[in-house]
DNA sequence: TTATATTTTCAATTATTTTTGAAAATATAA
DNA sequence: TTATATTTTCAAAAATAATTGAAAATATAA
């Protein structure tokens, strides 16, 4: 798979970004690559096109599809797997917001909780007792915004945005 | 500095949660240390309760105050400068989405513009410009979310979501 | 000024995460 | 069934990120 100079580019950047967002620089360079391809692709052809092992192909693939953000396709009369990328990009912020919620919004929000109630007898715990109110207040409401993103249409963001203007 | 169990056991989930997000452990367990106290800290103090190294606790008390997540206070009679984290958990979270935003967000957009402008005439682009313009759409959706939620008072995200209910 | 306390820097070390690549497992065709 | 293609696994290697600690720089007191 022959890039021009711009889908490099893209390529490369989507994997600094990732980066920054603590996914795997592979894994969103694979994202990047299904988004741009009009066809499914094979792991062969990725694995040429990124240059990177068979190994981290496949697994950084199987990332993609475990948070939703590819999926496995046939090709007629070939018998490797081919994979293609879910380009509705308010779909694939969902799902990544659904993955990331999950992981780690919901193991803080019951953390704390279960600290509060361990902790609320004992006076040296006051400070900590106010912090862990206050973030647990914060963090259910972030949570139910992003119940709400993942539970609706594309269009339900916009609608957001387009009240508060 | 002593801690009771339920504080450790704060610093530590703080830490993780941090690590998770790209902010380095002891970074978010500073934090965590500076929000649960009702006394500024000095770098000495913080150091011994983390065990850490007086450069580590060094570079990421800065980088906390860089964030704007925590300031210098003095303390009348002592030399050493003492540290305070700001415990409005709206203002740390805008402090966050201001840093994020710009250093991130920001970039993304700016260089798929640029990728947009440099490889609309090749019609090889066709696919790659598609998804730029997707991303494009979405990405200053959320920027302009977050610019207003940086610029407000810390309820007018409670706000919004009262009217979404 | 000089002595002392405190903070900062950064090369070297250590820890963590990612990637490789070849062997094992699985799937398909003959 | 057996042979071949394809995918998966995972220990070892490589790359990256975080941390140390001591020397240099800076600030304050005497």
């Amino acid at each position: 798979m022959k890039l021009t100079k711009e889908q490099q580019e893209f390529v490369y950047a989507w994997g600094t970004f990732g980066t920054n967002w603590g996914i795997n620089k592979t894994m969103a360079q694979l994202h990047a690559l299904m988004l741009i391809s009009e066809h499914p692709l094979s792991t062969e052809e990725m694995m040429e096109t990124l240059t990177i092992s068979r190994g981290n192909a496949n697994m950084n693939v199987r990332s993609l599809v475990e948070w939703g953000l590819a999926f496995k396709t046939m090709v007629a009369g070939d018998r490797k797997d081919y994979y293609a990328a879910k380009k509705d990009i308010w779909e694939v912020a969902r799902n990544i917001a659904k993955q990331r919620r999950q992981r780690e919004l919901e193991p803080v929000i019951s953390t704390l909780t279960q600290l509060k109630s361990t902790g609320k007898d004992n006076n040296q715990n006051t400070e900590l007792i106010k912090r862990i109110e206050d973030i647990e207040d914060f963090a259910v409401k972030v949570d139910s915004m992003l119940a709400k993103f993942i539970a609706t249409d594309s269009n339900w963001f916009y609608k957001v945005l387009m009240k508060l203007v």
